[in-house]
This record gives C-alpha cells, structure tokens and sequence, in this order.
DNA sequence: CCTACCGATCGGTAGG
DNA sequence: CCTACCGATCGGTAGG
C-alpha cells in the first residue's frame, strides 16, 4: 500500500492555471471583492460551480494568484541579483527584473493582485505573502548595500529602498506599453535619478 | 417666488459629514466592494436605509470622498507651493504637506481611499477627480522645474515627477506613526535622495 | 465538471 | 430618519 498523491494530469493542472491566470486578470481589472465565482468561470468557459472543483473557496483563488507573482518577481530578480556584475549594472539589471514583472504581459495581472488585493487574503496567507516580501526585499538591501560601498549612492537605509520599492511600484498605476517608453528606458531613468553619474 | 435653494441646516450637513468620514475609514480599511451600507449606517448609528436619505448611491459616497481627498491635498500642497521660499525649501514644504495629507490623522483614510479605490467610481466621477488629479500634479511639475534652474536636480521629465509621487504615494503601505520616524524626516530623506546636496 | 439549488446578504425603495 | 421589505446576486454544495 505504499500509494503516494497522484501527480495530477497534464490537464487538471491546465485547467487550474487557466482559472488561476483569469482570476489573475479580473482581480486585476476589478478588484478581489467586486470579481465573481461566475466572472471567472465564464472566463474560462465553465459553469458556476466548476471552479471548487479546483479550489475550495474564491480566498484559495486569491492566495494562488498573490503567491505566483511574488514568486515570480522574487525570481526574476534574483537571477538578475546574481549577475556577478558591478553594482551598477546589478542595479540596473534588478530594476528591469522588477519592471518587467510589473508592466509585462506575463506577469503584470499577478503583481497588480498582488499589489493592490492582498489585504482580502486571510491571515495565513497574509503570512506567506509577506514571508516572501521579506525575502525579497533582503535582495535590494543587499544591492543598497553594495552600491554605497562602492560610492554611488549616499543612503541605503530601509527607508531609501522603500522609497525606492514606490517609485517602482507605482509605474503600474502610470505605465502604458503604447507610451513609447520601453521598461529599459524606465529602468535606467531610475538609475540615474538614484545613482551618482558615472564619473 | 424669488426661492433660492434652502442652505442645508447645519444638523444635515453634519449627519452627511459623518456619514462621508465613516464611509472613508471602512473603504480605506476594507475596500469599496467589501464595503457595506450597512457598514457604514452601522458606524454613525443608523439602520440600512438612512444613509440614502443622504445619499443617492453608494458611489456617490464613494464620490464624496474621493473629492474630499484630493481636495486637501490639493490644499494643502498649494500653500505650501505659494510660500514664496527658494525652491528646495519650498520642495521640501511640499513634501511634508503631501505627507501629512496621507499619513496623517485628518487626511490619511481619505487619501488611501482616493488612491486605491478610485476605480470603482462611474466614468463621470472618475473624470472630476482626474482633472484635480492633474491640476495637482502641474503643481509638482512647477517646483521640478524651479528646482532644475537652479541646479539642485538634473532631470525634471514627466518620469521623473512620477518616480517622485510614487515614492510618496507608497509611504501609505508601510508608514506606521509609531515607527519612531516623523513626516517631517521622511520628507527630508526623500529631498536629500533626490537634490544635489546643498554645497 | 455540470445541474440544480440554498441560505445569506446586498443596494436600494415605499411609506410614513 | 426608521420600518419593513424587495429583487438580484453571491459563494458555496449535493449528487451525479
């Protein structure tokens, strides 16, 4: 008897992501409490009820959505954190990471939830999801750090990566794709309004 | 038959002053969708119904305090431009004056409402508070400018006003006034990141 | 995954 | 401003 969980088939994990990536998108578009069971089944072609045949309540939803995009912003960054490259060009490497999660097609409808819904998880939840903010706000303070030892910027307390975590987030309330600014363009603004210039 | 529209009583305005401050603090606390009438009848001490007494919809309280928002933000942000000072003192008066609005006891849960259930207003609505919107912001594009000619910043672009109020907008999630820091050192900490230091 | 359904709750209203 | 109420909608479930 020695059964283990059954690793679910191709389609069953389908059919979840695609109700995960449609609640991702109307969370987005609506906000957590003003998006329906049925807005999103009809999303993805089902009927009301369908959607707890995968998860058992609209918080579970809600949970899968916040905790795929903060994990993949975490890494995303992280892989541009370990470069092996100058501060600077980590730097700057880390902030394309972080925008391109934001405003890219991928990614933005899970940051946005993530963003802006994540007050609707339960306490739990709550927890995980901010387990791995912490997580990966350790990631800047590291290039903070290294940047300052390197003399290129003056102050890399908390309260500068915060400024910094906002001036970043809140792209997401301003960036249009069809602005003709590319998120390279936004990221080395940044970059260059934070950092002192290359001597 | 000369009528003039009664001036309200000073008892009804109250009763709709109270109804607007309660409804800011549950929309800022809960969100507007999870928000009920019965919520807000509840924290001024009526039943269900008498809100609309007052009221038409529920997003004409919405409404009203998303005005009232950026209303004293705008206020309070335009004495502070009109101080006649030279600009990084002036900049700096206009941070702290942004801040206190959303940190602050009077303002704060008007400004969280304002800033993140603003979608939830109809079409109309959501066109009176963008015009303040960008009325407010011509203020911050004035002082930039100020503040390039005489040197203290080297860009003053539209991104960068944006990074700016990103930034300050951001404070919301994660100011807590017992944290030890006062508006007024936040708002130095952010001057001293962005202006050249004063030689 | 669908059908059929339930109890609860919601925004709003009529009449006083 | 209250009482009493309405139709609509919501998250979730039983049974297949």
């Amino acid at each position: 008897m020695a059964t283990k969980a059954r690793p679910p088939a191709a389609e069953e994990t389908n059919r979840r992501a695609d109700i995960v990536r449609a609640a991702s998108r109307l969370f987005a578009q609506k906000g957590y409490a003003a998006t329906t069971i049925r807005d999103i089944a009809g999303a993805v072609d089902m009927r009301s009820g369908s959607p707890f045949y995968h998860f058992k309540t609209k918080q579970d939803m809600l949970r899968a959505v916040a905790l795929e995009g903060i994990g993949a912003i975490n890494a995303a960054v992280a892989r541009a954190a370990a470069s092996g490259k100058p501060p600077r060009a980590t730097f700057e490497a880390m902030l394309r990471a972080h925008l391109d999660q934001l405003l890219g097609e991928q990614g933005r409808d899970f940051a946005a939830t993530l963003l802006h819904e994540s007050r609707h998880l339960d306490a739990a939840a709550q927890a995980e999801v901010v387990a791995l903010k912490d997580s990966y706000e350790t990631m800047w303070q590291k290039v903070l750090k290294d940047l300052k030892q390197a003399g290129l910027i003056a102050d890399d307390s908390r309260v500068t990566r915060l400024f910094l975590l906002g001036a970043l987030n809140w792209t997401v309330q301003w960036y249009r794709p069809d602005g003709g600014k590319s998120v390279a363009q936004i990221a080395k603004q940044l970059s260059s309004l934070l950092l002192k210039p290359a001597t």
